[in-house]
DNA sequence: GTTGCAGTTGCAATTATTTGCAATAAGGAG
DNA sequence: CTCCTTATTGCAAATAATTGCAACTGCAAC
């Protein structure tokens, strides 16, 4: 509940601008605990309240992610989703044939993150990260027609 | 030289037509060594025929990603960027405050692969990898601002 | 070489996202 | 509380990407 409160004073102190459309996209963000397209938003903020637009939902969300309390993921869904961190941390596995998502744990990425840091001087947000390729149904039927 | 012929000849015995419009596609990307946009594919394949329309790029250009011979990435340029597997394997490191775009050895992700595999039964895309985070400035900015 | 079917294309319309700009309002200074 | 500076908003237009559909064409069968 104080998340939302915590996201909005860190964005203050870096030197943002606290309106209440982007209070109102931070709380419903941060309260859906899942994955939400910036038109799910729009709607989510017109039932609260009629001043809102489009194109300041995405300038918000840009600014959320920027600042790193928001992560983006195209899921090749046709729009890109958001969320906040709260939504825990995960990778997505998108099969590039079927679209089909798992939702893979962290520990896969452990050593990731340290190996990048150290190599690269690259803070990689590893929270939600996308990773396209082949579910194992889609691998098969690829074997199958290529013969193997 | 011959790799479009090769890509070309996969995609027959996979069932799809190789039209006149899909082999300029393939013969761009293919010899281009880099990442291109739909937009700068279709300008170049205008230079080539008058016989050609901008969605029909966008089309070849997703049976290319999902048969594997090509990869798509959001480079946060505004735009997706594609290019074929001649460009060897790497990571793209993107910094979601600064856009800049380090390009990582695929060295980190060594054992990535493997594991996903094992564990999720998936056949993980890694040849171009898209990552973001922050780079060593923007971090550095970030910290200083926010008095960490 | 001709035929026929199903995959492909071009076009126009739609959807998703970004951007320029004038009007507005957050929030620090007085 | 008022003023002022400047970030933010709403709007409309631009750009990026996708989709429905009728016309077209690759290519396998004959």
């Amino acid at each position: 509940m104080t998340h939302c409160i915590t996201i909005l004073d860190n964005l203050r102190e870096r030197g943002y601008r606290i309106t209440p459309q982007r209070e109102h996209v931070v709380d419903i963000l941060a309260h859906a605990g899942r994955h939400m397209s910036a038109e799910e938003i729009y709607a989510k903020l017109q039932e609260r309240t009629r001043v809102s637009n489009i194109s300041t939902v995405y300038r918000t969300l840009d600014v959320l992610w920027e600042e790193g309390f928001a992560c983006r993921n195209d899921l090749s869904e046709g729009k890109i989703v958001y969320t906040t961190h709260l939504h825990g941390p995960h990778i997505h596995l998108v099969c590039r044939r079927c679209s089909h998502v798992i939702e893979a744990g962290p520990k896969v990425l452990s050593s990731l993150g340290e190996a990048l840091q150290a190599e690269y001087d690259f803070k990689a947000d590893l929270q939600h990260l996308s990773i396209f390729g082949l579910c194992a149904d889609c691998e098969l039927d690829n074997q199958n027609s290529t013969g193997g």
